[in-house]
DNA sequence: TTGTACGCGTTATCAA
DNA sequence: TTGATAACGCGTACAA
């Protein structure tokens, strides 16, 4: 009972060894002999001792804690990264403490200075939309501290990042399209200020270019990409006219357009095929099922986890940037007779 | 620069005032002039002082931090919970810690010495699937820590549960059921030895009960309800003949139910009708949609993390348990013509 | 192998 | 209103 005050110095009292022989006991120091080792192990326990841990950080000036800011935890996508990044940590003995921007670079700064102040031994990134200068991750870094990026690469003081290669993946789904037969394929584009999707758009642009298909400005069609902004989309899209393929920025709106184009009786693939990106569970049991890009969210978490505690153990080692392929992923939505 | 390793005696000897002085300006202590106050604020910031919780945390014996322990965060439900408790912690300024238990005893044992070593304020828990002691509870408590239980309520030395009414939810589910004409109802359970499966369970026979429809064990089918498990499951209740109902303990299972029967080429709901539970992103949008209970997940969080709290800042008031009502969500799996 | 002595950064207590 | 001092619990040079 009350086993929670137990300190080393009540070990020490009860057995009459020094303290110092307690701590060097408890942390398994090669320096003292089996026998007290023991001794002190049984005591331990006996009175069911619990390190504190803040003292011990305090004094070693390290924490084995890193902290994740994540956009938004419910993302299906984030919370796969996050359950990788902790997988990975809870190996190497780390603790992860958790905090959501929501998007906002007020709530962003704010987090960077309780972390901080917590002396969290690294921060694992994904920066907020609202976020251009990164002047606030500053004080941590000067402080000795690692940071490392993710899903949204940012180049900044010899900072890593560790994200998708959405370029490619885009070239992929767009090219995939084409080689299915489409010629007029309309693409929903999320917030341009946001880069990566500003490289699948690129991506997007580029297939087509390879294939001669001319460019036509309003085929693209800038949303938020919510499942409504899809079903918005499409009609947009149905209005144009000769539409034969519709490539979505993310799954949510693709699945929006599913939707619609079934409700007006439309063919999907054979009048237009429908590719979409993320590999939503819901992809797989929409009808007819969708096309669309895989992730790796698991893996990405669980790299970025690996990079970041590599860099805080072992600093001099300077790591590269990490680009992941991208897997497109062929269903039913796109496979035109 | 260097900003990272400035203390409140760095800015004592840059002002010639006493660190003591700093620390309670720093805290905004009334006992302190407003002069003095600015010039120290002011001098903080120009160095760039960051202060060091630990330390603070060391003296106080408070943390601000509380530990969540969670047995997969993958599972949507659980996501949107976290996402709950954040948002509530976040506006009380306590930081989260979160630890994934994978239904492992052992991993959850470690866990609640680490979050006790690191003094977290309180504890928010799900316990595992392996859980039945909960011995390893104790020192905490003992420690004078707080806990609660959420999703799968416990009862344990006056800690409090928040949860679900799953008896409640359960017996909706299967009247909805019979109300359709169902007579013959098998039943998806989850392992017996989670109470929230039993109350599931129990739900479904009193229900049939209630309506005098006679019980027929062998329509019970017990399973670890993963997708695959639905299927097998499907093809078990086939063989037992006659059945024109599925009342399924989670969504993932039914959504195989739902595929099986769709294969086999059966009518949906006519032939044989599908409840789940959960209300998963999936359920609205497989064909036909799935009928299912929604939970208050994300409030549930919220709720959770707010209870926490004010056990932490208030410890005398000794609040109740919580159990949250559910919704049945009516969809076209279930509603025979 | 063990003990001595001190410091990590902050805050509480007491005195001025 | 401010200052001096000790204490939170642990770890580590250094000495023995």
């Amino acid at each position: 009972m009350n086993s929670g005050k137990i300190t080393i110095h009540d070990i020490s009292k009860a057995l009459n060894i020094d303290s110092s022989t307690v701590s060097r006991a408890l942390n398994d120091s090669p320096r003292v002999s089996e026998k007290t080792k023991e001794r002190i192990l049984a005591k331990a326990s006996e009175l069911g001792y619990q390190r504190n841990s803040l003292a011990s950080n305090l004094r070693t000036n390290k924490t084995y804690t890193i902290g994740v800011v994540v956009p938004r935890l419910s993302r299906n996508f984030f919370s796969n990264v996050i359950s990788g990044i902790e997988e990975t940590a809870y190996e190497k003995g780390y603790s992860v403490i958790i905090c959501q921007s929501l998007e906002s670079l007020e709530r962003e700064k704010k987090i960077m200075a309780t972390l901080f102040s917590n002396r969290v031994d690294g921060i694992l990134i994904s920066t907020s939309m609202q976020t251009e200068s990164l002047d606030h991750l500053r004080p941590y870094l000067n402080h000795g501290g690692s940071i490392v990026f993710y899903d949204r690469p940012r180049y900044f003081e010899g900072c890593t990042s560790i994200s998708i290669n959405d370029y490619k993946a885009s070239f992929k789904a767009t090219e995939h399209l084409i080689q299915n037969g489409c010629k007029r394929i309309v693409h929903f584009a999320g917030p341009q200020l946001v880069d990566l999707y500003k490289n699948r758009k690129q991506g997007y642009l580029d297939a087509l270019q390879k294939y001669n298909i001319q460019f036509d400005a309003s085929l693209i069609i800038e949303s938020k990409l919510s499942e409504a902004d899809g079903i918005a989309s499409t009609k947009r899209a149905l209005e144009l006219g000769n539409i034969d393929g519709i490539y979505s920025s993310n799954d949510t709106a693709a699945i929006g357009a599913i939707k619609h184009l079934k409700m007006e009786g439309i063919n999907i693939p054979n009048d237009i095929a429908v590719v979409g990106f993320n590999n939503d569970p819901i992809s797989s049991v929409i009808e007819p099922s969708l096309t669309t890009i895989n992730q790796p969210d698991f893996d990405m978490g669980k790299m970025a986890s690996h990079m970041l505690i590599s860099q805080i153990e072992d600093k001099t080692k300077v790591k590269d940037s990490q680009v992941l392929d991208i897997d497109l992923i062929i269903r039913a939505s796109s496979l035109k007779f």
